[in-house]
DNA sequence: AAATCATACAACCGCAATGCT
DNA sequence: CAGCATTGCGGTTGTATGATT
């Protein structure tokens, strides 16, 4: 009946009154020490999953339930971009997010773009094996420089009439793009912000209670000191991802049989690029949400997902003189 | 209205790093 | 210094919920 200790080891969802003890446990002696808890016999969890309770849950001052913002999407591109799947140290540029957080919202958008682009190598996988080589060319490699992208520029005035629309997105977000890449984002987040010292734990504890997301994401998140971009010239992060994905060779698996090398000195040439990609508001978009509901309660979500059709539809058509098209891009 | 699918989130597991005795 | 315990991290899985068909 009793079989505790060793077997009786509770796993599953957390309840309220697990919590408690727990939040108890972390009054009295502060965020350590978790096996001690069960073998007090105050709860029958493992001290692993009491640290982890605590550090994604319990903790103060977490953005529980609350959607990543636009900078903090920002932020975790660019920083795995930086650092890999190191979510922890990510994690630590995000106050009110966990490490848990960080990789659950990666791999979900991950899986997004899958969707989107899918002929793209499955990230998750290969991440593994691109551990700690940067994810995309570019950028990554200390924020200041893009030594690996020449940035294709165009006189946004002649390039080709039949995708004008187009080509003012692209100019436009181009710009965007370099005010991303010129954001030195790890030097303008104090890491330590999420460094919960045991002193202060009581006090934040009792702030914690009264401390929704909704309330604090202005206060609490230190993103005033980036050059915040125009709202309505941002990029999602999924143009940025996409755009990172021209970037890599790979992109060019999208056309079938030609090779990312035969393409080599076209892909200059051709302004595919930056006509992929448009500002959120004004450019046909793949579904995107903001996650700005946490700041003012509006969720953007437009309605026309990509999909392959559209995704050409704004190439201009003379790109396609020298690539042969996938299969039957209409079935898809 | 029901079934299916996609997404977000919570939690577990294994391994590595670190600290302690 | 070795062995053990604890903590931390990243990958993965399970589940609840919402959206779509």
């Amino acid at each position: 009946m009793e079989r505790k200790r060793d077997e009786g080891i509770r796993k599953g969802p957390w309840k309220t009154e697990e919590d408690e003890v727990l939040l108890n446990h972390v009054k009295k002696y502060g965020p350590r020490d978790w096996s001690s808890i069960r073998s007090k016999g105050l709860l029958q969890r493992t001290g692993k999953s009491c640290r982890l309770r605590w550090v994604n849950k319990l903790r103060p001052n977490l953005k529980n339930g609350c959607k990543f913002s636009l900078e903090e999407e920002r932020v975790v591109i660019e920083l795995q971009a930086q650092f890999g799947n190191k979510w922890a140290k990510i994690a630590t540029y995000l106050p009110g997010r966990t490490d848990n957080d960080v990789k659950n919202f990666w791999s979900s958008r991950q899986k997004r773009l899958t969707r989107i682009l899918p002929t793209s190598s499955p990230p998750s996988k290969s991440q593994k094996n691109k551990k700690e080589v940067q994810p995309y060319h570019g950028c990554s490699q200390g924020s200041n420089s893009c030594p690996a992208f020449e940035v294709p520029k165009f006189s946004s005035s002649s390039e080709g009439e039949s995708s004008s629309r187009a080509q003012s997105c692209s100019s436009s977000c181009m710009e965007n793009l370099e005010m991303i890449r010129m954001v030195p984002l790890p030097e303008l987040v104090n890491p330590k912000l999420l460094n919960f010292d045991t002193n202060i734990i009581h006090h934040e504890l009792s702030l914690a209670e009264k401390n929704p997301c909704s309330e604090s994401q202005e206060q609490i998140f230190p993103f005033s000191q980036i050059p915040d971009p125009q709202p309505d010239l941002i990029f999602s992060p999924e143009s940025q991802e996409l755009l990172a994905r021209l970037e890599d060779h790979n992109i060019f698996d999208m056309f079938g049989q030609l090779d990312s090398s035969e393409l080599g000195d076209a892909a200059q040439v051709l302004p595919i690029g930056p006509q992929l990609f448009e500002p959120v508001e004004s450019c046909p978009s793949y579904e995107y949400h903001t996650g700005g509901d946490c700041r003012n309660g509006v969720e953007e979500k437009i309605d026309s997902t990509i999909t392959p059709d559209s995704f050409f539809d704004d190439f201009p058509t003379d790109v396609f003189d020298h690539i042969e098209p996938p299969p039957s891009p209409s079935d898809r």
